[in-house]
DNA sequence: CCGTATCCAATAAGATACTG
DNA sequence: CAGTATCTTATTGGATACGG
């Protein structure tokens, strides 16, 4: 039986294997499975406890979580480790090497929100949400502009550094930023992306300035 | 019978959502499936016919890549086709949204060939050559540099036209190149990327030029 | 809290043969 | 050539219950 499993294990990294050089067919066995590339976005600003990623990856259950994490690690793609004293708790965190694909990740999901189908009002997770910020920054839009801009989503908080290019996202306390926007995260993606007013959640500090900040994210043009 | 197919389907589409309007969850809903962006690769250079696809995807068989088209047209991102006569054969082609993807796609191959487990050995299809060769592009090597090279692959021509700062690649008769590289493409494969010896394969014209234009695609570092 | 172990059902994939 | 039709397999995912 011990014997079999690991045989069946081989299989499936073997048999369902594309024969192909093409660095796509491998980056597809890496992290082509079902749920891999959600936990590497999980995994964006910073290592997460298993429970944090089970509760934002909605759907996802728990003996698939654990054996995505072990493939990933096996890959050198997550790195498993135990946050330093005194919190002790054990977490994963992305690699280096996986770090980097986070980027390609956001493309592709700006790329999707073109698609007819996309429907936005499904629930979204902190970390989704946050790197929206990053992939549908427009920098003319934020043309002379410097803030940051604090997040509290439920147990995490967020800054975003406004800057000339680009959005920079730390996984950080919010207090000190110019304002902060504080609720679940599905209330505080309605405002940012949905337009729903700011009495939906809560708006601390440069009103004028929350004002401006939605309009940084412009929704790109849908296809078709 | 006919009803409960169609139930099938829906159930495919719809009991296999990730319940999240993050955009790549959304990618993956749209080109998650297996086979399906190695398609889309295939489709970077223009339309290309069934058998086509089927020969070049190394171990797909017909029914996947029945279902697989039909899903990628429904979802607006291959269209269907018919080349004007006298060719007038049916095939298949990526939308303008559709091939907005393949940046994207190439950027993932260059991510994964990072992997200390890619095996570059594998054979690799002609337009998996081509796409490599804009992703591993390196301007710096390529400095004032200026060339049209042409390849004779199996039934397929292209021309990579290095320019200063990227390569544009054409399917289009290679005649007329500075210099041609002919042969199959896993042997063109092992010329350009694997180092093997200009015998291995037949090489027309500028011989310096071949020389100098495989030093300008660097593999990039493996991780770990 | 952080998983592991087991089990079941759905389904996707592959092989093969066949048709317009 | 361009697919369908059919059948078999095995992988996956999800639910549940349990252990450190």
């Amino acid at each position: 039986m011990e014997l079999e499993k690991v045989t069946k294990s081989l299989a499936g990294d073997d048999k369902r294997r594309y024969d192909d050089a093409c660095g796509l067919a491998h980056a597809l066995e890496l992290v082509g499975e079902r749920w891999a590339m959600l936990i590497l976005r999980e995994l964006a600003y910073g290592p997460r406890r298993f429970s944090g990623l089970k509760a934002d990856l909605s759907g996802i259950s728990a003996n698939v979580l654990t054996q995505r994490l072990a493939e990933l690690e096996r890959r050198g793609i997550v790195r498993k480790t135990r946050l330093p004293p005194p919190a002790s708790v054990q977490v994963y965190e992305a690699t280096e090497w996986g770090l980097e694909i986070e980027p390609l990740i956001g493309a592709l999901g700006k790329w999707a929100a073109r698609s007819p189908n996309h429907n936005p009002t499904l629930p979204m997770s902190p970390v989704s949400l946050m790197m929206s910020l990053q992939t549908l920054f427009s920098p003319e839009r934020a043309a002379g502009l410097e803030a940051r801009v604090g997040f509290r989503l439920g147990e995490s908080e967020y800054v975003a550094s406004v800057g000339r290019e680009r959005v920079d996202i730390e996984r950080t306390d919010a207090a000190g930023s110019d304002v902060i926007f504080s609720g679940n995260s599905n209330d505080v993606t309605g405002v940012i992306h949905g337009g729903a007013p700011f009495e939906t959640i809560t708006v601390e500090g440069d009103l004028g300035l929350a004002k401006r900040f939605l309009t940084l994210f412009p929704l790109p043009p849908k296809a078709g």
